[in-house]
DNA sequence: CGTACTAGTCTTTTT
DNA sequence: GACTAGTACG
C-alpha cells in the first residue's frame, strides 16, 4: 500500500500527471492541498525529480507554512530544498539577488500602505493636485491596478490621452515611481512587477530560474492577477510543467486585481493543458454542500461543477433573525458557550465570520461578557500600530539610510524639538544636491537655512551612526533594547498618562519577542531579512491553532480554513452583500459577493449557523436591512427557520423595538448565559439598545414612500446617514441647521444615495449638503 | 515648536 | 462612531 492509495481517482489523476500544464479545478474541501503535497512527493520519489527543481507558490505565509510542514512530513529527506513560498517572498528573494540590474540597490525597503499614503500626500502637494476631487487613496488604487495589470507609467500616460484626470494620474504615477526609486523602495505591487521586468530585460536571469524551477505549482490560482500570471507564465515558459490549483467559485480578490480569466482561460493560454475537476468534498455535510451549491448556482460567470460528499446529510442549517445586532451577538456567544458547556464543541472548533472588520466589536463585547476566549484575525495589523511602526522605522533607518520616510518618521519621535520647518529645509537641501534625506542630515552644519536647529540634528545623526556601528557586533535583540533604552521611547510611554500607554509598551515587548524568535529560527539572521519578513506578514499568519479560542474574522480571512462549527453573522442585504455592490451597476460585483458567501458556507464541517439583525449600527447610524439575498437563495428545507421577508411598511414598523419585543427576547430560549460567565452578564446591555432616532421634531414616524419592493426597504433608514424616502421640507421652506442656523431651501436634487439640498443661510451663506448629514429641521 | 481642539471623512474585502 | 488631518493658540 502506498501513500497514494488514500487518494480518490480524480486526485490520483492529478498527482500522476507530471509533464505539461495541468489545471486542477478543486472545489472547496476537495483535498487540494493533499493533492499538491502528494504530487510533490510523487515527483521526487517516483520521477526522481530533484527537490531543488520544485517551486510551490501560495498567497499567504500561513498557507506556505502549512504546505511546508506537510511536504516535510511526506517527503522527508531533501524536502528542505523545495522552494515553498508566497508570491511576494519569492519575488523578494529573486530581487534581493538581481534588482541591481534594474538600477535599485539590493537592500531595497518594502513600503506598506501607510508609507505609500505618505508618499502620495507629498506628491499631491508638490504637483498641486486638488485632493478634494482626486483623493490620495484613489490615486493609489489607480496606480495599484495599473501595476497589477503590468501597465507602466509611460503606457499609462499614452492611454490617458485626452482625459485630463487620467493625465494627472499618469503624472502622479510617474512621480510616485521616481520617489520610490529614489528612496530605494518598492511597494507590494512592485515586488511582482519588478520581478517580471527583471525577467523580461535579463534573459540570462530568466533562464537561470527557468532551469531551476522545472516543476511549478500554484495554489489558489483563482486569486492571481495579471502580473502574477505573467510571472508564472515566464517561469514556466521553458519546461511548461505548470500545475495550478484553484476554484473559480472562490475568487474573491477582484478588488486586489485578481483576474478570474486567468483560471477561466487557462486552456486558451496552455492549449495542451489537462483539466481535472475535484468535486468530492471531504469537509462538510451534504446539507451544507447543498446550500453552497444552491447559492453559487446563481452566478453566471463560472465553470459548472457541483460538490458532493459521502458524509451524511447532517443537521439542518440554523437560521435566526434578530431585532438588533446586540441580540445577534448575544445569541452567537450564548450558543458557543452552551456547546462548550455541554461538551459538544471546544472553543477552537468555532468560528464567527462576517463581512467587514467593523462587525467584530459588538461580538467581542459580548464574548467578553460571557467569558468566552476569542481571537480576532485582522483589523488593525500588529505591524501597522504606531509604536511598532516607530520601532521599525528606527530599524529601517539603521539598516538603509536611503529610506527617507523612515527617517522622517522618527527624527522627532520621541520629541527632540525638530519641527516641520527644519525638516522642510533639510529636504530642500537634499533635493538641491541629490542627496537622501539622511545624508543631508549628516551635513546639517552646512545647511545655512536652518540656523541653530542644526544643533538639534547632530545628536540624532550621532545616535543613528552609533547604532549602525554597533550592528557589527550586536545581536538584533541587543540592538532593539539599545534603541528602546537610548531613545527613551518606552520611558516616555511609562510617564505619559495616555490611556493605552500600557498596551503600547506590551506591543513593543511583543516586537522584541518577535525579534528573538526570528533570531532563534534563522541560521544567519540579519536586520534586512527581519525587516523584510515583517513587511510581508498577513493577518492570518499569526493565527495559532493551538489556542483554545473562538476565532472571529472576515470572510476573506477565512478562505482556506475549516471549522466544525461556523457562524455567519450579519447576513443582510446592505451588509452582505454590501451596499456598495448592491447599488453598483456592475452585476459581477454581486457575483463576487456571492462567491464570498460560498466560501463562508463551505468553511463549515458539521454545523452552520446563519444569523442576521433587522437593525444595526453602521458608520454610527442605525440601518434597517432585509435578510440577505444569499439566505433567500438557500432552499427552505435546508433551514430550520425560514427567513421572514419584509415588504410592507407595517412589517417595517415591527423592526422598531417595543417593550414586548424586548421581553420576548429576554425570555427567548437561546437568550441564556453560558455557565461560568460573570454574574453581571445577565444585566449586561450594550450602551445603546437602539432607540431609533427621529429626524422629525414632532416625533412622528417618518413618511415612507415607495416601500413595496425589497430594494426600497434596503434603502430605508430612520436616522441620518442613509437616504430617506422623503424629506419633511421642500424648496422655499425655512429650515434650521445645527451649525449654520436658519436659512431658506433653494433647491433639492434627488441623487442615487441621498438628496442634495441647497440652502441659503441667513448668516453662513449658500451651502450644498446631503440631507442625511445636514439634519435640517423645518421651522 | 508643541498642544488641543475641531472639522471632515469614511467603510467593503488585503498581499 | 472612530479616526485623522488641519488649524488655532500658547
Amino acid at each position: 500500500m502506498s501513500i497514494y492509495d488514500t487518494l480518490n481517482e480524480r486526485q490520483q489523476e492529478a498527482v500522476y500527471h507530471m509533464d505539461g500544464p495541468v489545471l486542477i479545478l478543486a472545489g472547496a474541501g476537495s483535498g487540494k492541498t493533499r493533492v499538491l503535497t502528494h504530487r510533490i512527493a510523487y515527483l521526487i520519489e517516483q520521477k526522481r525529480v530533484n527537490p531543488w527543481n520544485i517551486l510551490a507558490i501560495t498567497f499567504t505565509n500561513k498557507a506556505a507554512g502549512e504546505m511546508r510542514d506537510r511536504v516535510d512530513d511526506i517527503v522527508g529527506f531533501g524536502s528542505e530544498s523545495i522552494w515553498v513560498s508566497t508570491f511576494h517572498s519569492t519575488c523578494v528573494r529573486i530581487l534581493r539577488r538581481y534588482i541591481e540590474r534594474l538600477g535599485y540597490g539590493n537592500n531595497f525597503t518594502i513600503y506598506d500602505t501607510d508609507d505609500t499614503k505618505n508618499i502620495m500626500k507629498d506628491i499631491c502637494k508638490r504637483l498641486q493636485i486638488d485632493t478634494k476631487t482626486l483623493k490620495e487613496r484613489t490615486l493609489l488604487s489607480v496606480i495599484s491596478s495599473a501595476k497589477d495589470s503590468l501597465i507602466s507609467p509611460v503606457e499609462y500616460e499614452l492611454k490617458a490621452m485626452g482625459d485630463y484626470t487620467k493625465q494627472r494620474a499618469a503624472q502622479v504615477y510617474k512621480e510616485y515611481q521616481e520617489v520610490l526609486h529614489k528612496n530605494n523602495a518598492l511597494d507590494f505591487d512592485d515586488l511582482i512587477v519588478k520581478t517580471v521586468e527583471l525577467f523580461k530585460t535579463c534573459p540570462d536571469v530568466l533562464d537561470y530560474y527557468q532551469e531551476r524551477f522545472r516543476y511549478i505549482m500554484v495554489d489558489e490560482y483563482q486569486d492571481t492577477n495579471t502580473a502574477q500570471f505573467e510571472l508564472i507564465h515566464l517561469l514556466a515558459g521553458k519546461y511548461r510543467n505548470l500545475c495550478v490549483v484553484g476554484d473559480d467559485d472562490q475568487s474573491i480578490y477582484k478588488f486586489r486585481g485578481a483576474n478570474i480569466s486567468n483560471i477561466l482561460d487557462f486552456e486558451k493560454v496552455f492549449p495542451e493543458a489537462e483539466v481535472i475537476k475535484l468535486e468530492q468534498n471531504y469537509r462538510s455535510t451534504q446539507t451544507i454542500l447543498d446550500a453552497a451549491n444552491a447559492v453559487i448556482r446563481n452566478n453566471v460567470e463560472r465553470k459548472e461543477k457541483a460538490l458532493w460528499t459521502e458524509k451524511g446529510e447532517g443537521d439542518q442549517i440554523h437560521f435566526r433573525q434578530f431585532d438588533t445586532a446586540y441580540e445577534e451577538a448575544e445569541f452567537i456567544a450564548g450558543e458557543i458557550g452552551k456547546k462548550k458547556k455541554y461538551g459538544k464543541a471546544e472553543f477552537r472548533d468555532c468560528a464567527v465570520l462576517y463581512r467587514t472588520n467593523a462587525q467584530s466589536r459588538i461580538l467581542e463585547e459580548r464574548f467578553i461578557m460571557e467569558g468566552i476566549p476569542y481571537d480576532v484575525v485582522g483589523g488593525v495589523n500588529f505591524y501597522s500600530r504606531r509604536e511598532i511602526k516607530d520601532m521599525l522605522a528606527y530599524l529601517k533607518t539603521i539598516d538603509n539610510g536611503r529610506d527617507d520616510l523612515a527617517v522622517k518618521r522618527i527624527i522627532n519621535v520621541p520629541r527632540r524639538g525638530i519641527g516641520a520647518t527644519t525638516i522642510l529645509r533639510v529636504q530642500e537641501y537634499a533635493d538641491a544636491r541629490g542627496l537622501s534625506f539622511y545624508d543631508a542630515l549628516r551635513e546639517a552644519d552646512q545647511i545655512l537655512s536652518i540656523g541653530k536647529s542644526a544643533a538639534k540634528l547632530k545628536p540624532f545623526v550621532m545616535m543613528i551612526q552609533s547604532f549602525r556601528s554597533k550592528l557589527e557586533y550586536y545581536s538584533l535583540q541587543e540592538l532593539m533594547n539599545d534603541i528602546i533604552e537610548t531613545t527613551g521611547y518606552v520611558k516616555e510611554l511609562q510617564e505619559s498618562d495616555e490611556e493605552d500607554a500600557e498596551d503600547r509598551i506590551q506591543n513593543i515587548d511583543e516586537l522584541v519577542s518577535k525579534v528573538v524568535a526570528y533570531e532563534d529560527s534563522h541560521d544567519d539572521p540579519s536586520l534586512s531579512e527581519f525587516l523584510e519578513e515583517v513587511a510581508l506578514v498577513a493577518d492570518i499568519d499569526g493565527v495559532d491553532a493551538e489556542d483554545n479560542r473562538v476565532l472571529l474574522m472576515t470572510l476573506h480571512s477565512a478562505k482556506g480554513l475549516e471549522f466544525p462549527h461556523v457562524y455567519l453573522a450579519g447576513l443582510e442585504d446592505g451588509v452582505f452583500p454590501s451596499y456598495m455592490t448592491i447599488t453598483s451597476d456592475d452585476p459581477s460585483a454581486v457575483e463576487e459577493e456571492r462567491r464570498l458567501a460560498y466560501v463562508g458556507i463551505t468553511r463549515a464541517k458539521e454545523d452552520l449557523t446563519i444569523t442576521c439583525a433587522k437593525q444595526r449600527m453602521l458608520r454610527g447610524e442605525t440601518q434597517y436591512n432585509p435578510v440577505s439575498r444569499f439566505v433567500r437563495e438557500v432552499p427552505g428545507e435546508l433551514l430550520d427557520n425560514k427567513p421572514q421577508i419584509f415588504k410592507k411598511k407595517t412589517d417595517f414598523e415591527e423592526y422598531r423595538e417595543t417593550p414586548e419585543s424586548r421581553a420576548r427576547f429576554q425570555t427567548a430560549p437561546y437568550g441564556g448565559n453560558y455557565a461560568g460567565a460573570p454574574s453581571q452578564a445577565a444585566d449586561w446591555r450594550p450602551k445603546a439598545v437602539v432607540k431609533p432616532k427621529r429626524t422629525d421634531p414632532e416625533n412622528k414616524p417618518f413618511i415612507a414612500q415607495g416601500i413595496g419592493s425589497l430594494a426600497g426597504v434596503a434603502g430605508l433608514s430612520k436616522g441620518a446617514g442613509t437616504k430617506q424616502a422623503s424629506l419633511e421640507y421642500g424648496i422655499g421652506d425655512r429650515v434650521r441647521h445645527i451649525k449654520y442656523g436658519e436659512g431658506t431651501v433653494l433647491n433639492i436634487v434627488d441623487g442615487p444615495r441621498d438628496y442634495q439640498v441647497t440652502v441659503l443661510f441667513d448668516k453662513a451663506g449658500q451651502k450644498i449638503m446631503y440631507a442625511a448629514f445636514a439634519k435640517l429641521k423645518k421651522i
